[in-house]
DNA sequence: ACTGTTCCGGCC
DNA sequence: GCCGGAACAGTC
C-alpha cells in the first residue's frame, strides 16, 4: 500500500487495513479536517473543525492547529475537509483554533501537485506546501487590516423613514449607502466631507456597523521596464517553414485541450520566442494563460520587453521581487487578471486559474533544479502539471538535456516519448557563425600566462577596427582562481571548507567560492610558512585587466556575480553595450545566454578546458551547451560573425561536436556513454548526503545506512548502492559530507525502498541526512 | 537517591 | 521539527 493510500485509511470503505484504535467509532457527527502541519512529517492529521468555521474551511486553507504534547499552536495546510461519519472515531479529536485566509491558498490541482511532488522528490507534504507559497502572500505582506463601515439595520431604516438627523451625519448615511463596499474612515471623511465625529455618533447609534476588511496598502504598479524597445514582430510571411510548422503543433494541441510534450530544438537565433509568442496568443484568444520557466539569468530586460511588447499583461517573477510585490502579482494571477506569467523556476507554482501552455526556455539549464529542498525539478512538475491540466508542454533549447533529447528518440516507451520540432536555420537566412579552435599549447602569449592568444588578440583587433563588438567569456570569477605555495605545492584552502581559495583583486581578498569566507590575502602558506604565494590562473578580473591594457581602459565592461551584485546593474550593463558604450563585454555565464546584439561580430573562449576540469559526470554535456550558447551570441545581425574557442584539447569529443554545430553527434556518442556507464537516462539515481560536525560520527552513520540499505535491498531488488564514500567537497561550512548513490532502473521502486530504510534510520546526534532524487549536482 | 544526557517514538 | 519518557551514567 502506498503511503498515500495509508493516509486515507479514516475513509477506506475497503476495510483491509486494521484502524487504529482513535479512529474506531464517534460518538458523535463531526466535521474534520485532514490537515498537513509546518513540520518536516509526511502525515496527514484528523482535526474537528467547529461549527463557526465549518462552512469555511476547505481544502487549500491554512488553519493554526494545537499540536503536539504541549498543543503547541502551528500552522498546516488543510488538504481535505469531509463529514466524518459516526463509527469512524473514538477519541476526541482536537480542534482546529483558527482559519488563517479568507479564499484557499492551493486550489485542489496544485495540492495534487505538491503531492506529487512529496512523492517523486522524497520530500515531505508539509516542507513541499510550505515551499510553493511565497513567503509574502502567507504574511499578505502589503496589506492590513482596515476598520470599515457599512449600513446597520437600524441605519437602513432611518434612512428608508427619511428620520432627521444632523446634515454631517446624514451626508455620512447616505455615502455608506451609496458605496457598493464598506467603507474606511479615509474614504468616508472625504466623501462625505466630515471628520471623524459624525461616523463615531452614528457608529454609536448603532446606524453603522463596522466590520475589518484586510486592505492594500500599497499599489504602486511595477515601472517599465527600461531598455531599446525590441525589434518589430515578424510578419507571417517572415516566419520559417520551421517556425509555422511548430506553431501549428502546438496551436492545434492548444485546441484540442490535451497534453503533449514537445522539444522545440532550434539553433541559436532561429526565433523559438517568436514561436512561444504565437503559441501564447492562441492560449490567450481562449481566455487561457500561460507559464513561461526562463533561468534566472535570462530575466533581463531585453526578455522581459519582448513580452510586455506581445501582451496587455505581464507578471514577471524574478528573485529580485521584494515580499510586498510578489504577493501583488500572486493576487493579479489568481484573479486571472495576468495573461503571461514569465519567471524562474518557482514562476511553475503561479495561481493561474485556467492554465492554457507551459513553456521552459533554455530547458537543459541546471537552474531549473532547485538545490534546496524540496529538490524538484521545474521541467519534470511542469510535466506533471500540463499533463493533469491537459495543456501542451514546450521546451525550447539549442542544445536539450540528453534526458530530455533521450525522449525524442524511438527507443524510448511511447508513454514517456515527447515531440521533436526542430527550427533548423536562423531566422532571416543568416548563417550560423564559424567556429575555429584555437590550440593554445604553444602559444607564446599563453605561455607567459596571459589569457588571450596571438590569434585571438589579433582577432579582437580586427573586429574592433571595422566596428564590431566582441564577447569574451570566461567561467572563473576573481582574479586568480588558486593562490599556491611553491615550497610546499599545495594551494590555501578555505578554513570552512576543503576548496581552494580565489584571490580577488577588487576587494584585496581571498574568497571561499562555496561559503562566505573571505580574508586578506595571507603573506606566507599556511600550510608550511614559506612567503611568496603565488597567483595561479586567469579569472574574469585578471581578463579585465589584460584586455584594457590591450585594447585601451575604456574597452570593456565585466560582468559577472562580483559586479553584478545590485539589482538592476546588469541590466544597465547589457543596455550600455546595446547602445555601443564600450566593444568588449567579457563575463561569466551570464553573458553566455540569450542575449541578442546584432554588432557582436566576435566571441571568444577564453579557456574550454576549464569547463572540462569538473569531476562531474555531466562536465562534457555542460561544455558543449555552454560553447553553443555563447557562440549563438554573435552573427545576429547584419554582419556575419565568428567564434575562437581557446583549447589545450583541440580534439575533445564535446569540444569538436560545438565547433561543428552538431548536436545530434554529440547525443549519440554521450548516450552511449551514459548506457556504459549505467548514468541517467538507463537508471535512475538518488544522493544521499550525511553531514555533521564530527568526521567519525558522519562516517559511521554513512555506514550504517549503507548496510541498512544493503540488507533491505538484497540481491533481488536490482537496485544498487555506491558507497558510502567522502562527497567531493568533504569539507562545507565546517562540516564533514559522507554521500551515497542508490541506483535502480525503476524509480518508483527506488522511492519504496528508500522510504522503507528512512523509517528505520535515526542518524545520531548532529548528524544529518538529505536525499536528492535525480541529482545534478554531486559536489 | 538525584540529576544530566542521549535515544526513541509519537504527534490527529 | 519538538516534546516527553525511558534508559543510562555520573555524582552527592
Amino acid at each position: 500500500m502506498t503511503d498515500q493510500a495509508r493516509q486515507g485509511r479514516l475513509f477506506d470503505t475497503a476495510g483491509n487495513a486494521e484502524p487504529a484504535p482513535w479512529e474506531r467509532t464517534a460518538r458523535e457527527d463531526v466535521w474534520i479536517a485532514e490537515v498537513v502541519v509546518d513540520r518536516p512529517l509526511d502525515t496527514v492529521f484528523h482535526y474537528r473543525v467547529p461549527d463557526p468555521l465549518r462552512d469555511l474551511v476547505g481544502p487549500g486553507h491554512r488553519v493554526r492547529v494545537p499540536f503536539g504534547r504541549g498543543d503547541r499552536p502551528v500552522t498546516g495546510f488543510c488538504v481535505a475537509a469531509r463529514f466524518a461519519k459516526p463509527d469512524e472515531l473514538n477519541q476526541p479529536l482536537k480542534s482546529i483554533d483558527a482559519l488563517l485566509d479568507r479564499e484557499p491558498l492551493l486550489d485542489p490541482e496544485m495540492l495534487a501537485l505538491t503531492r506529487w511532488i512529496a512523492d517523486r522528490y522524497l520530500c515531505p507534504w508539509g516542507q513541499v506546501l510550505q515551499s510553493v507559497v511565497p513567503a509574502g502572500v502567507k504574511r499578505r505582506a502589503g496589506t492590513r487590516v482596515v476598520r470599515c463601515f457599512a449600513l446597520a439595520d437600524a441605519g437602513r431604516r432611518a434612512l428608508a423613514e427619511d428620520r432627521p438627523l444632523p446634515p454631517k451625519q446624514r451626508r455620512v448615511l447616505e455615502a455608506v449607502a451609496a458605496a457598493e463596499a464598506p467603507l474606511s474612515i479615509a474614504e468616508l471623511t472625504e466623501r462625505a466631507d466630515c471628520g471623524t465625529a459624525p461616523i463615531d455618533a452614528l457608529r454609536k447609534k448603532g446606524f453603522l456597523q463596522t466590520i475589518d476588511e484586510r486592505r492594500t496598502v500599497i499599489d504602486k504598479t511595477a515601472p517599465p521596464c527600461p531598455g531599446v524597445e525590441p525589434a518589430p514582430p515578424p510578419t507571417d510571411d517572415q516566419l520559417t517553414d520551421d517556425q509555422r510548422r511548430a506553431i501549428q503543433a502546438i496551436r492545434q494541441c492548444i485546441e484540442r485541450t490535451e497534453h503533449t510534450t514537445f522539444l522545440l530544438q532550434g539553433v541559436t537565433g532561429s526565433g523559438k520566442t517568436e514561436v512561444y509568442i504565437r503559441a501564447i496568443q492562441h492560449a490567450v484568444s481562449f481566455g487561457r494563460q500561460a507559464i513561461v520557466l526562463v533561468p534566472e539569468i535570462s530575466l533581463t530586460p531585453q526578455t522581459i520587453r519582448r513580452f510586455q511588447a506581445r501582451f496587455t499583461s505581464v507578471a514577471v517573477l524574478h528573485s529580485h521581487l521584494s515580499d510586498v510585490e510578489r504577493h501583488r502579482q500572486w493576487q493579479r494571477i489568481r484573479e486571472g487578471r495576468v495573461q503571461v506569467v514569465v519567471g524562474a523556476r518557482s514562476a511553475i507554482f503561479a495561481p493561474t486559474p485556467r492554465l492554457g501552455l507551459i513553456v521552459i526556455d533554455e530547458e537543459h539549464e541546471t537552474t531549473f533544479k532547485q538545490e534546496t529542498a524540496p529538490r524538484y525539478h521545474a521541467r519534470e512538475v511542469a510535466e506533471q502539471r500540463a499533463r493533469t491540466a491537459g495543456v501542451p508542454l514546450v521546451l525550447g533549447t539549442a542544445t536539450p538535456a540528453l534526458e530530455t533529447w533521450w525522449r525524442t528518440q524511438p527507443d524510448t516507451p511511447r508513454e514517456r516519448r515527447i515531440r521533436l520540432l526542430k527550427l533548423r536555420h536562423r531566422v532571416a537566412g543568416r548563417p550560423l557563425p564559424p567556429v575555429r579552435v584555437v590550440d593554445v599549447r604553444n602559444d607564446h602569449r599563453i605561455l607567459q600566462g596571459h589569457a588571450i592568444g596571438r590569434v585571438l588578440q589579433t582577432a579582437i583587433e580586427r573586429s574592433l577596427r571595422a566596428g564590431g563588438q566582441v564577447i569574451l567569456f570566461l567561467n572563473l570569477r576573481g582574479y586568480a582562481p588558486t593562490v599556491w605555495c611553491r615550497r610546499c605545492g599545495q594551494p590555501v584552502r578555505c578554513p570552512h571548507c576543503d576548496i581552494g581559495v580565489t584571490y580577488h583583486k577588487d576587494r584585496r581578498a581571498v574568497l571561499c567560492h562555496f561559503c562566505e569566507f573571505h580574508a586578506p590575502p595571507p603573506r606566507e602558506c599556511p600550510g608550511c610558512g614559506a612567503p611568496g604565494l603565488r597567483l595561479v590562473g586567469t579569472g574574469t578580473q585578471r581578463l579585465e585587466e589584460e584586455v584594457r591594457t590591450l585594447f585601451g581602459p575604456d574597452s570593456c565592461r565585466r560582468m559577472d556575480s562580483d559586479t553584478m551584485r545590485r539589482p538592476g546593474s546588469h541590466d544597465a550593463a547589457l543596455a550600455d553595450f546595446q547602445r555601443g558604450a564600450f566593444p568588449i563585454l567579457l563575463g561569466t555565464q551570464m553573458i553566455a545566454k540569450g542575449l541578442d546584439f546584432p554588432r557582436v561580430t566576435l566571441v571568444g573562449v577564453i579557456d574550454a578546458d576549464s569547463l572540462l576540469r569538473h569531476t562531474d559526470p555531466r562536465a562534457s554535456e555542460r561544455t558543449f551547451q555552454l560553447i553553443t550558447q555563447v557562440a549563438g551570441r554573435t552573427g545576429r545581425g547584419d554582419h556575419p560573425g565568428r567564434v575562437l574557442v581557446q583549447t589545450r584539447m583541440p580534439d575533445n569529443p564535446a569540444i569538436q561536436a560545438a565547433i561543428h554545430h552538431d548536436f545530434d553527434r554529440f547525443a549519440r556518442q554521450e548516450i552511449e556513454h551514459r548506457r556504459a556507464y549505467g548514468y541517467p537516462p538507463f537508471a535512475q539515481l538518488a544522493r544521499i548526503v550525511l553531514r555533521g560536525p564530527r568526521e567519525q560520527d558522519v562516517a559511521a552513520a554513512a555506514d550504517e545506512l549503507a548496510s541498512l540499505l544493503q540488507r533491505h535491498t538484497g540481491t533481488a531488488s536490482q537496485m544498487t548502492v555506491l558507497g558510502p564514500s567522502p562527497a567531493p567537497v568533504t569539507r562545507l561550512r565546517s562540516l564533514y559530507r559522507y554521500q551515497m548513490i542508490i541506483k535502480h532502473h525503476d524509480l518508483a521502486a527506488l522511492r519504496a525502498n528508500w522510504k522503507r530504510v528512512a523509517a528505520g534510520f535515526r542518524p545520531p546526534a548532529q548528524v544529518e541526512w538529505t536525499i536528492d532524487v535525480d541529482p545534478l549536482d554531486f559536489r
